[in-house]
DNA sequence: CCCGATACTGAGCGAGCGCTTAGCATGCCC
DNA sequence: GGGCATGCTAAGCGCTCGCTCAGTATCGGG
């Protein structure tokens, strides 16, 4: 009870640079209840409550409710674009650079569904200025993936006529992995992940050789 | 003024079948509200406020703000349904069935976004029996997708290894849209019901002839 | 010309919200 | 061991929420 390496959820915690102790403890607990509720209809006294404190004590941590959103948002959404640089980055032929991606990518939002539910679903409840800062990380998540479509295409490995309105529909389709996946279901974050990496495949064109030996990782 | 044929969003009513015209009227200002605001932060005063009425007028025609809710998000699930079942239903090979199917799914969440919004996403916001309501209305949405699919494999157009998994994957990339597209974007909702339905043939496998060829309608 | 039904409003109730404040325990420096 | 940050709680402030209710304007039927 006093080491809180996992949330109720039973995900992991990416949130160790999180201190001291008690504010972390509150971020966890408001990222639980703004994923199972959504923000606005989460109270601070839920929040509180989950992480075993008073109401008052969110205060002494946080100025406002919505600076715990936004603390969630950001190191969500630096996460996110981490684990796509870390894929796009590494060696190997665009296919398998967009293979990577798009599992780890994918088992991100599946595994820590909680977390990526708030990330990728409760922007809107942010004000204007903490928005706009989440809204220029979420262009770099966006130009990290067209840039892997690009090489793939200058390379004549990858057939797509649109590459911003297909790059948009590989991020749509690993984003919304975070609203239907269920932890009691039959797939495991990895299936996903692996079924995603094929059908983006296809929807580059990646011709069928390539295809199946880009997946094979784990 | 009164004749109310387009929202303020100016998209169009399919909401003809709800009566008298103030109960419809409240129900389309709460749609907007939904839409923009999320039903948890949208109140009945707002709602009752866009329909040009006081918010006791709310509880003349609805029991509850969450019966708006039920209301909007069963006739939308049920539109959205008609739609694939028309187009499901038509003559022609799978890959044109499904291209038909994909892009008339995706012309109505990018077009009627504001509905479609409410209609995906506040799914969460409904109590217990509502909510079952409505997924036995979406397993029927998932059933039609999937016809169509088994249907292209059983001919052998498609080569789909998981058609669960496709299926899921397909009606996620559709559904999304209606998150991420806008109106004052650079894309029409015709041109994103063409790309969707190519890129879906793509997931498929449908070979590179038949996809050409199965696109081509309004 | 009055009747009841219908559609609506103005005022406001009880509850719960985000957030504040006064005060108490703890531990560290001198 | 006294002084004082630090981290927390109990209580509650001001406000807005979903919703209610008594009263009013309108109108078709007898």
């Amino acid at each position: 009870m006093s080491t809180a390496q996992e949330t109720a959820g039973g995900e992991l915690q990416p949130w160790a640079e999180v201190t001291p102790d008690a504010a972390r403890r509150l971020l966890v607990a408001a990222v639980e209840a703004f994923a199972e509720r959504g923000y606005h209809a989460t109270t601070t006294r839920d929040i509180a409550g989950r992480a075993g404190m008073s109401p008052a004590a969110l205060y002494i941590h946080y100025k406002t409710k919505e600076e715990l959103l936004h603390r969630i948002s950001r190191i969500g959404h630096e996460k996110a674009l981490d684990i796509l640089r870390t894929a796009g980055g590494r060696a190997g032929s665009p296919a398998e650079r967009l293979a990577d991606a798009v599992s780890s990518f994918v088992r991100w939002h599946a595994g820590g569904r909680t977390t990526a539910r708030v990330v990728q679903y409760e922007l809107d409840s942010l004000g204007a200025d903490a928005r706009a800062e989440i809204i220029a990380l979420r262009r770099q998540v966006d130009a990290e993936v067209r840039a892997i479509i690009e090489d793939g295409v200058a390379a004549g490995d990858f057939d797509v006529p649109d590459v911003p309105g297909t790059t948009l529909a590989v991020l749509s389709l690993c984003i919304d992995v975070a609203r239907w996946f269920n932890v009691d279901g039959p797939r495991t974050p990895e299936m996903v992940g692996d079924l995603y990496a094929d059908l983006v495949l296809r929807m580059v064109g990646a011709d069928r050789r390539k295809r199946s030996g880009a997946d094979g990782q784990k």
